[in-house]
RNA sequence: GGGGGAUUAGCUCAGUUGGAUAGAGCGUUGGUCUCCGGAACCAAAGGCCGUGGGUUCGAAUCCCGCAUCCCCCA
């Protein structure tokens, strides 16, 4: 609705134009907005306040103008009415809006088929993922699933670094292990900045009791390869990567591509990507042998280390490399959800891609900002390698994967969050995620009395739901009506809370609806056109938030266990 | 020292390209109900939108300085 409004005042300048009343080159906006005010209208706009100022005429002129040309379709508005100092406001009737509550769980295909990559988690498989991670995670799958509805071509993606120093240490800090659980070493070798969690004993124990595993374990770590393709090293990422996986399942994520780096190297594609680069000078080689990015002329200041000295490519030189990769896959746009502290590292890549030939403007990053994890007021500390940290499965054992879901997607991404262990377990019976899902089975509750009574939710007909006449029906029908320009515009601005948010503010309205009016006004009533027009509104209000919910990966019960009551006598 | 983010009610947070009287949840206080699911609802109190300037008809929103917190780099 709030775009057919926008649209009709954007063809109202064109008509201006044409006739000259306007400059060509005049650049006029004024958005559509949603008064605060009741007696305002549904929609308003500050249009003429922009023209009078342009124009240098009075505003009450320039909305005359503009209702002069305005030419709506017949039945939409009530009345357009000017407000000073200069507003337009427009109230739609009611027809229009009932008409409208068909459409209501059509999205718009803002995405035009675009082909998108969007890659995020992407950590490197040396421990479980931490709660950090599944913000990234929650919010990447979140929009992913609203990208899918609204006609994105978007193809989800998992790197796994599973190359380098860290891979190798991860082998070390599992052969050591291996060692201590067949009695070969009281655990005083342990490597310095070996992984020192739990979860290696645990991989280790399983893997010596096997024959391989014990026979590899018996022998010296160099002789298995001291490199980070040995089988140490491969065991210990093939079972951290399972794990990895299996949480994500847990929270409802699953990827398209799991894209390992080691392919990169192997196949020749980082070499072509330095012989690129070499070849058009946007990098060099210096006394050292080494192979530096050229920097000079992009808003990163220093030359970057592509290759070192003694050949060895740089986890930036794999990057450059598998980012080149993505475009050259075929997708237009590249979606990366990165940890805030990654943020350093995007003007590099960007001069990179520039570099060969791609528009950097198509990589969008996305900075999630850091969670910090308390637990009862008290931080919690959150490294790999000290071994002591919660991570994103336990969170999600211990306050379930709806709710993990909805807190992380009820705050903005680029601000930080504190999680609160014991306030998400405490308030997990008030977390807001049982708000709407309540809502949810309460109208399906609904309509399974209606049905048990023999009355099923009419198809929508024009004369329908003449018989809506409480004010709260028409605003919910309102609030209904705007649901398809939210998950549009969420989806534009890869911002998924806004959904989170319009269902609370959904799911508000129907409580305060149903409770008021629960004596006097039911849903199920005697008077069959009252019925049959509540049972269609609800019937939208179920719909919208199931498929709300199922945007944000959440589940939208038809039925909810009531909760213990404490409270025994 | 350089760069990025944040700062809105007691607490946790929204606020859609600058618009009309600033929004919610939790908490506090006081109310509603013999129910289509009370995990509900209504009302009240609570704000110099960190601070100082600037831009203009108009600023929580845009620009500059400062303060505080978090992160990255040197």
């Amino acid at each position: 609705m709030e775009h057919r409004v926008d649209a009709l005042l954007k063809r109202a300048l064109e008509r201006l134009r044409d006739r000259g009343t306007l400059p060509p080159d005049l650049e006029v906006t004024g958005p559509v907005e949603r008064p605060r005010r009741e007696e305002f209208g549904d929609f308003g706009t500050a249009l003429p306040l922009a023209m009078a100022k342009a124009l240098r005429m009075p505003p009450a002129r320039c909305a005359a103008m503009i209702q002069e040309v305005l030419d709506p379709p017949e039945g939409l508005f009530q009345e357009i009415t000017f407000a000073p100092p200069g507003y337009l406001n427009f109230r739609v009737r009611p027809e229009a809006w009932w008409a409208a509550l068909q459409e209501a769980t059509t999205l718009p295909r803002v995405g035009g088929r675009e082909r998108v990559l969007l890659e995020f988690v992407s950590a490197n498989p040396t421990g479980p993922l931490h709660v950090g991670h599944g913000r990234g995670a929650v919010l990447g799958d979140a929009l992913a699933r609203l990208m899918r509805a609204t006609d994105y071509a978007v193809e989800t993606e998992y790197y796994v670094n599973d190359v380098g120093n860290q891979m190798a240490m991860l082998g070390l800090s599992l052969h050591a292990r291996g060692r201590e659980a067949l009695g070969l070493s009281d655990g005083s070798d342990f490597p310095e900045n070996g992984y020192r969690g739990q979860y290696i004993r645990e991989i280790a124990a399983r893997w010596v009791a096997t024959p391989d595993g014990e026979a590899a374990c018996r022998r010296p770590y160099e002789d298995l390869g001291p490199r980070d393709d040995n089988v140490a090293t491969t065991v210990a990422s093939r079972e951290l990567l399972g794990w990895i996986r299996r949480t994500l399942e847990d929270a409802r994520i699953t990827f398209d591509h799991w894209f390992h780096e080691r392919p990169l190297h192997r196949d020749g594609e980082v070499q072509r990507m330095l012989d690129l680069l070499l070849q058009n000078g946007r990098a060099f080689r210096d006394e050292s042998g080494a192979i530096l990015f050229r920097m000079e002329g992009t808003e990163d200041s220093e030359d970057r280390v592509l290759v070192r000295g003694n050949g060895m490519p740089t986890y930036f030189a794999a990057d450059v490399a598998y980012h080149h990769h993505k475009f050259r896959r075929g997708f237009q746009r590249l979606i990366n959800i990165w940890g805030a502290d990654h943020h350093g590292y995007i003007p590099r890549v960007r001069a990179s891609l520039e570099a060969l030939g791609h528009d950097p403007d198509a990589l969008q990053v996305l900075l999630v900002q850091m969670v910090t994890l308390t637990r009862g007021g008290v931080a919690v500390p959150m490294g790999k390698r000290s071994g002591e940290f919660v991570t994103l499965q336990d969170v999600l054992d211990e306050v379930g994967t709806d709710a993990v879901r909805f807190l992380f997607l009820l705050r903005r991404p680029d601000a930080q969050m504190e999680f609160d262990l014991d306030l998400a377990r405490s308030q997990s019976l008030e977390n807001p995620v049982y708000y709407v899902q309540y809502g949810h089975a309460r109208v399906a509750s609904i309509v399974r009395k209606a049905a048990a009574a023999g009355i099923a939710v009419p198809p929508w007909s024009p004369d329908l739901l003449q018989a809506l006449a409480l004010p709260e029906e028409a605003a919910l029908t309102r609030d209904l009506v705007r649901w398809p320009d939210v998950v549009g515009s969420a989806a534009r601005r890869c911002e998924p809370h806004h959904v989170a948010f319009y269902l609370l503010d959904l799911v508000k309205a129907f409580h305060g609806y149903y409770t008021r009016y629960r004596h006097t006004e039911k849903v199920l009533s005697a008077d069959r056109q009252k019925t049959a027009a509540r049972l269609y509104l609800v019937s939208r209000i179920r719909d919208v938030l199931h498929q709300g919910l199922s945007l944000l990966g959440v589940h939208a019960p038809d039925e909810m266990r009531l909760p213990e009551d404490d409270e025994t006598p």
